[in-house]
DNA sequence: TCAAACTTTCAGAAATATTTGAAAGTTTAG
DNA sequence: CTAAACTTTCAAATATTTCTGAAAGTTTGA
């Protein structure tokens, strides 16, 4: 697929917010242009498009298909795999929160709660307990938020908006 | 400062979690060991206690006060620079929210909408302006739920963790 | 069963990001 | 003013991450 400027503007742009988001470049980028694109699309297009090898397109490919980005699809009469992302928000939305929620912030929770448990009654690690305790607290509540986000739909989000206001 | 074994681990565990966060070895690792220091520390301290050199040091604790998570304290009868962690769970949330608000979701905010603009009557960019719109308007949505944030206080969190219930 | 069509793997190469440490810059006490 | 004490800078070294491409693996249709 030839992009237009706007299109590789926009899969360029993405790459680059991708990587100050500690998400590598070319996954980014597949994921934006399968976004942008109205059919699935192959390794091989996708390989000429963005102009990257084979193997980085089936790593980063992969990576999309496991964070539920992007699915596999069948085209009938063509032996070739083609991937096409979901292109609702919202439901894009949810898929990240619960992998981030799942990589990255659970991983402190338990971390914390073991340290806490270390140093419990030893009081030359108040100072050590104290922070523990407080940064679990507070990951705890946002892990209770994200998972009430992920089992939502619009609506309840919408809800929460004007709640907020 | 000699570390203890917990607090050796917390602080090597803040390093590896920070690094899956797109945050600095270095920097997380400061700001844990800040984080359960009673007292500031000198550059020299901190150096010594985390095995880093002066210029790494110098560098991520600057980094750290931009961030609005570490101040520099004056000792008086000493003409080093001492550096304390701010410890208030809530303020410390808050201004990592707004750092990364500013650093991550404005510019997405403002390359969709220039996107949007280019190709806004372009029929052949249908699918690319539908999906800059989507991700903008969530995007605003999120800027706004942290704007709120940034401003409120521990209480405001509470009720909303109720109210979502 | 076979071979063409396609996908996956992975060791080494390339690109990025981080760290060092010495030199330059700044501040302060005397 | 000057020199010691301290901080900052930055080019080069090191470490980490990502990417390539060829080889190995798998699937499918005839």
């Amino acid at each position: 697929m030839k992009l237009s400027e706007q299109q590789e503007k926009f899969v360029h742009t993405w790459g680059i917010l991708g990587t100050n988001w500690g998400i590598n470049k070319t996954m980014a980028q597949i994921h934006a242009l399968l976004l942008i694109s109205e059919k699935a699309q192959s390794t091989e297009e996708m390989m000429e498009t963005l102009q990257i090898s084979r193997g980085n397109t089936n790593m980063n490919v992969r990576a999309l298909v496991e964070w539920g980005l992007v699915s596999k699809e069948m085209i009938s009469g063509d032996r070739k795999d083609f991937y096409g992302a979901k292109k609702d928000i919202w439901v894009i939305a949810r898929q990240i929160a619960k992998q981030r929620r799942q990589r990255e912030l659970e991983p402190v929770i338990a971390a914390l709660s073991e340290i806490k448990k270390d140093v419990k009654n030893d009081p030359n690690e108040k100072e050590l307990f104290n922070r523990a305790e407080d940064i679990e607290d507070f990951a705890l509540k946002i892990d209770s938020i994200m998972d009430k986000f992920e089992r939502s739909d619009e609506k309840w989000f919408y809800k929460l908006l004007l709640k907020l206001a």
